[in-house]
DNA sequence: TAGCACATGTAACTCGTTACATGATTTG
DNA sequence: CAAATCATGTAACGAGTTACATGTGCTA
């Protein structure tokens, strides 16, 4: 049974085939706003993936030095993609560093933590206009494809459109948050 | 340099000295929104918090069989996590299992998608409504000092407010997916 | 009297990051 | 000619989960 980045790996592949370096790349950023992985995780278990028959590669030839690899799915591969997403999903463990700090912001100098919410405001607001480009894109390249559940093209825009809406839930609640800070503490 | 689990640790016994097994109660569900963590991590990482200086015990008599060590903050822990809080987080890596498997959501059955997006929206319900308990309690419990951003209980409750923020618009984004499911594909 | 809550720890394992290792081709 | 990109791997480490280990007191 292969791992969630196994899984990340074949819903890749299922789109189109590709070489370890480009699952490596796209691994990255692009995809990179609901998974990631770096290529030291990637090519073991590519070799995994396939010594379970779930991917095959050709050698191919390509820019590099060493030889291109490039897999794509088995039947099999497709078969167990396809089982695996509508079983449900273990809930989020939900670790994130930024709101570890906001439950002890108390204990800081107010100055200070008001820098940091509105750092972390900025940041939002640049993934969330990087989110918007992107759906520009969609917009331009797939517009009919984007409103139709069967294609590749309507599951990537569905976890983008929630990247969006994340961003912009984010960028309210530290808007709210900076407004408590600058009331400052009420002496009643 | 303690870990972020070091830190989440901290920041619990500023607010109260705790015995390693009440630091592990609460770092499973409560405070378990934004950070967990399982027994055996705790008990090592405050072993290397008392090793710091960051911390220290005095053994106290409980229900156990064991030692009751109760731990609490030293004025160097103290320190420690007003310097860490300031400091700017690291982007969350951003793994979300579901979000994972909505991407390769167009090679499943139709049906069998729906349902997947109609049980993550319950289970989104489910944790909205305990959050809103959670709110009732402030409201109850601590209605000046939730306003008070030098509090403990506003810290708190800022991180709740994301919590309910978080949940609201994903149940808005599964009501869009299901709504775009049972659209069904586009022949046009 | 069986099971649960209390209470603290260790060991084995998985997952992920960072660093090590190699080396050709293209771009500034 | 130096640096980036292409291209594939291994090794060491850290963080987190699950299982192992022990043993008391209370409750159904």
């Amino acid at each position: 049974m292969p791992s969630n980045l196994g899984y990340a790996l074949l819903g890749l592949l299922a789109r189109a085939p590709r070489t370890g370096y480009q699952l490596s790349q796209a691994m990255r950023e692009p995809i990179g706003f609901f998974w990631s992985a770096s290529h030291s995780q990637v090519y073991p278990e590519l070799a995994g993936l396939e010594s379970a028959r779930l991917v095959r590669h050709r050698v191919v030839d390509g820019p590099g030095p060493r030889e291109n690899k490039q897999y794509r799915l088995t039947p099999a591969g497709r078969r167990a993609l396809a089982d695996w997403v509508v079983e449900p999903a273990a809930p989020p463990s939900g670790r994130d560093e930024f709101l570890l700090k906001i439950y002890s912001l108390w204990t800081a100098e107010p100055a200070r933590a008001r820098d940091l919410v509105t750092k972390q405001r900025e940041q939002h607001h640049e993934m969330l206009a990087r989110y918007q480009e992107m759906e520009q894109e969609f917009v331009r390249d797939a517009p009919s494809e984007m409103a139709d559940p069967s294609t590749r093209q309507f599951s990537a825009y569905a976890t983008l459109r929630r990247g969006l809406s994340f961003e912009r839930h984010a960028i309210a609640w530290c808007d709210w948050l900076v407004e408590q800070l600058d009331a400052g503490p009420r002496r009643s």
